[in-house]
DNA sequence: GCCAACGTTGGC
DNA sequence: GCCAACGTTGGC
């Protein structure tokens, strides 16, 4: 998931512990956030548009879609009087924050890591601020993001997430 | 600030 | 349904 981290940083979820990912208005990004997400999925939290573009840190979803409560309301930059309770248009989810990583997993990284071919963020006039990333490519960025804190026990790896030890299975 | 890529809008 | 015009995204 990206962010402008003008508009809202990893730093800032850190703070807030929790948010309300809302204000998507793509089609294509809100097909991905009512069909796919689902709660307990992790992100990777993207700072786009910035001047250390790439993946900041994760995130989990603690919500999964639900609609996008700004879409009602006529005061919202992200109003949409198309979009009513009764047939929502737009959706949202909640998020909460795991970890942030001690240094950003650049752009520059990702796209010359040859483990990290065919990644969404890596093609050209990728637009799209919800997108999947394969178990295989999430894990590559986790070596990358944390290397301290990644340890392999037994077949298991482990990440460090917000002090605790959280076992990543499968 | 520039501009390529892409999505959306609206006239026909 | 086509497509030109326009707006937005996002890397550079």
């Amino acid at each position: 998931m990206k962010s402008e981290p003008k508009v809202y940083s990893i730093d800032d979820l850190l703070r807030d512990r929790n948010t309300c990912w809302e204000g998507v208005r793509n089609y294509q990004a809100r097909n991905i956030i009512r069909d796919q997400i689902k709660k307990n999925d992790l992100i990777l939290f993207y700072h786009s548009n910035s001047s250390i573009i790439g993946v900041a840190g994760v995130a989990r979803v603690c919500r999964s879609a639900y609609p996008d409560q700004t879409s009602f309301d006529p005061k919202s930059d992200y109003f949409d009087p198309k979009s009513s309770p009764d047939n929502p248009r737009w959706f949202q989810i909640d998020i909460q924050f795991m970890n942030k990583f001690s240094s950003i997993v650049t752009l520059e990284m990702v796209k010359q890591d040859p483990d990290l071919i065919g990644m969404g963020v890596r093609k050209k006039g990728n637009r799209l601020s919800v997108q999947p990333v394969t178990k295989t490519h999430f894990e590559r960025i986790l070596q990358l993001g944390t290397p301290k804190s990644v340890a392999k026990i037994g077949s298991q790896s482990t990440i460090k997430i917000s002090q605790t030890w959280h076992r990543v299975t499968g």
